[in-house]
DNA sequence: TCAAAAGTGTTCGCTATACACCCATGG
DNA sequence: CCATGGGTGTATAGCGAACACTTTTGA
């Protein structure tokens, strides 16, 4: 008895945040997983996570999760869901305030945590642990819905980036193919990009153009209702 | 300490759901709120919320809390956020999954609770207990970011409505004004209103066609990848 | 007779879309 | 010499936005 010093006179249950990281590799969207070290689940692989404390804010907690995990302190990151299936964790009643984290893979410092993480393709993730797979569907479908909203693709990407990097990763995240020349003019024209003075040579010695996104004009923007259409 | 008979190893913080009812009155969008009877904020005005069951989800818990203030078990209800601050409840750490509903004010049973509940328009609601006023916001802007991408403005209105009727709805949600021969050419181009053979006569006894919203039409557009745009 | 509200069609401009050629490189 | 991938411009169609008049009714 002496260790459950904390007493209520109606049952509580856990709560936790869960923490889906997504990253870009120029080609395809992954995200950050770790394995399970111990059961339930034991072995199978699940989105970083862990009780909230008592003083800390669910954000907080998403946050400390992020840093513990990657090193990152102001990625963007944003709740999406409240998972609360009574059943949802076969030890207790937990639920899990989720949020998705977006971050430059190459800032992500190398897991020094004895935990095994890893980047894995949006289709090639596994089976995951407890009820990660629908986690994982609803950070994907909110991530989709967000981005008509806000130009948040840019935390994925470099500083500077080039126009066919933008595309591929709206394409991964939309999940459909853009012409080119349509994507590039639309993408001019909204007005939030710089075009830089530098150019970058491709591993395939193409010279292209660098750009970067433009914050402040983006800001000014939105204050006159801006929404980005795909 | 009898009453106290729940036991845990860690602090565990109390879970609530709270509804965001919202109506429609032909004119302006309002929310039903209760007045509080007991101490904290006695006899400000909160939405209907209360502790989540062990055995419920927050949806079945959301769902409850919509029944036992409406009547209404069949109303579109949405979770929005989870709000975390450790200090929004003055008593002890509670955490709260929001979620807002859209009923029709008609079917609204009136309160034979011994609560006092109300219809506030929203922009004459009051300074609300606990966080509402944060909770009302996130609300509004949820509800104006999902009526892009779903059609559920229709949840709101009677099942046969006119398309002024429609158009106000929509200018009420987006805070916009639409020209009316656009808004009606958009709306029937989109193909999911039916036209019906009858007509209704206004208070003005003037005639206006009437419509329903066409769900099966909407499903099928849906599968093709379908957005309303506004 | 005046204001309010419903019905109705056309024009214009912009933007989404589709599409083709040039050039440099590496294989 | 061919495939790959970047850079660039045009033509068309469809949609969004602006806009005016008639009719009926109640005040």
């Amino acid at each position: 008895m002496e260790e459950f010093k904390y007493h209520y006179k109606y049952p509580h249950p856990s709560v936790t945040t869960d923490c889906v990281i997504f990253g870009f590799d120029g080609a395809c969207l992954k995200v950050l997983l770790v394995e399970r070290g111990i059961n339930p689940y034991k072995g199978r692989w699940a989105f970083p996570g862990g009780f909230l404390k008592m003083d800390e804010s669910a954000l907080q907690g998403a946050k400390r999760e992020l840093f513990e995990e990657t090193g990152l302190k102001d990625a963007y990151i944003h709740q999406f869901h409240a998972f609360s299936d009574p059943q949802r964790d076969p030890r207790e009643r937990v639920i899990t305030i989720a949020y998705y984290a977006l971050v430059r893979i190459s800032e992500v410092k190398a897991g020094d945590d004895a935990a095994k993480a890893q980047w894995f393709p949006l289709d090639k993730v596994p089976s995951l642990a407890f009820d990660h797979d629908q986690i994982l569907r609803e950070a994907t479908i909110a991530l989709r819905r967000q981005i008509h909203f806000e130009p948040i693709g840019f935390e994925l990407l470099p500083e500077k980036f080039t126009m066919t990097q933008l595309q591929h990763l709206y394409e991964a995240i939309l999940d459909v193919k853009f012409d080119r020349r349509n994507f590039s003019n639309k993408m001019l024209h909204l007005g939030i990009l710089t075009q830089l003075e530098e150019t970058v040579i491709l591993p395939n010695k193409k010279e292209a153009f660098l750009y970067n996104f433009n914050a402040e004009n983006y800001q000014v923007l939105k204050q006159k209702g801006f929404r980005l259409e795909f």
